[in-house]
DNA sequence: AGCTTATTCAATTGATCTATTGAATATTAG
DNA sequence: CTAATATTCAATAGATCAATTGAATAAGCT
């Protein structure tokens, strides 16, 4: 029948996408992409895996339509190709969360401290910022804070974070984030500076996620 | 590092959710699912494959979290574990309907129709059907029309849609729906109503959309 | 208990996917 | 023009996946 054919065809189709995602390192170079674009060789590097192989695995993510690609003199940039595939990657994400008891463990066993650490909702975030009452800390790496960041967000990388600890405020409260919901940079900034007598919380999410809801980012 | 073990551990995790959705037939499987639930052997007519194959596809989906089964007698149903379930499905068909061209294609090809049946969207339906002013008609098969749909929607599945014309009020507008975006009975049903003069649209989505937006079903 | 139905398990074969390697292409710098 | 850098292409071997088949389990029926 011709109608179930079409249904095949889509269905095959919607499975390349789903096929482009169903490998740890590809879903680890997207959300890597979901901070803003990045070189192949920047990717690779990150990554830790060959510059071919890394090439390789993003073309598959091109031809599944997830990432597109522009090229500036020798580099070739790639970036995510729209929203929705943020907004895809949260939904499995959180589909992980809700049903995969492995993921809740392995979160917990490692954020052992996670419930300790209230996040803050982006909307609160934006108000408090705004009226100057938090300090924003941003504690990716210097090259992502460049290629965007929150409003008036200051930018500590975690690795430099104990040598600069003068540069904050300490009579503000801090709210530090970092590349999203699992990344652990901003948990362990915010241990960090409450150990020191900060009083310090998390963004909810990361700047994807502040992307997604359709919040201000600066460069 | 413990915190790239940590990372990598968790991106195999989502992997293997999106690698069980990695397959036409099981997200055929998903897409019948996001209806309600179903047993083995439903599935396996309704997807034309051997139960065996059915059943290893089905745990396969199970292992990865998205559906659950419960035994009833020598019976197995299967059903979606969650509604995040659903919206991950229509992440991944928003994915691929913006930055699929073959999809686009596909979808216009087939229903090149498309722009003159302006879908309702469900809020507007949801008004005007509690005022009475449109007869809402449900195009599935009777038994998944049994197992749930819209508040006040009568059921005649599109294959006896020909000979129950005479069934529906010719003075209302219908609305018509059936599985989902990409079902193609709505679409038909719609077609086939206006060439017999009735006034006929077809609801935006279907209902695993309606139930994703939190609107009522009844059964 | 024996028979039927619904589902799962186990084993096989052919197909597809992955990482690696080394070569090929394209762009810039000297 | 030549060398260096960044990326892609092509070919390979090892691993994983899919459809089929027939047997095994489990629940209900007579």
């Amino acid at each position: 029948m011709s109608t179930d054919n079409f249904k095949h065809d889509l269905f095959n189709h919607f499975a390349r996408i789903a096929k482009a995602m169903s490998h740890g390192y590809r879903l680890e170079l997207l959300e890597f992409l979901a901070q803003g674009e990045r070189s192949v060789d920047a990717l690779a590097q990150v990554s830790g895996l060959g510059v071919a192989n890394t090439s390789q695995h993003l073309q598959q993510l091109r031809q599944a339509g997830l990432v597109a690609n522009r090229k500036q003199g020798q580099k070739v940039y790639y970036r995510l190709s729209g929203l929705d595939v943020s907004a895809l990657l949260a939904s499995l994400r959180k589909v992980a969360e809700c049903h995969l008891a492995d993921v809740d463990r392995l979160v917990d066993d490692y954020l052992n401290i996670k419930d300790s650490l209230e996040p803050v909702p982006a909307g609160e975030l934006l108000k408090r910022a705004s009226a100057g009452l938090v300090t924003v800390l941003d504690v990716r790496p210097a090259e992502e804070y460049m290629s965007g960041h929150l409003p008036g967000a200051i930018n500590i990388p975690f690795a430099e974070l104990k040598k600069r600890l003068h540069e904050v405020e300490r009579d503000k409260e801090i709210v530090a984030y970092c590349r999203g919901p699992h990344c652990v940079f901003a948990f362990d900034a915010v241990v960090k500076l409450r150990e020191v007598g900060i009083s310090a919380r998390r963004l909810e999410g990361g700047l994807p996620e502040w992307k997604l809801e359709g919040l201000p980012v600066e460069s």
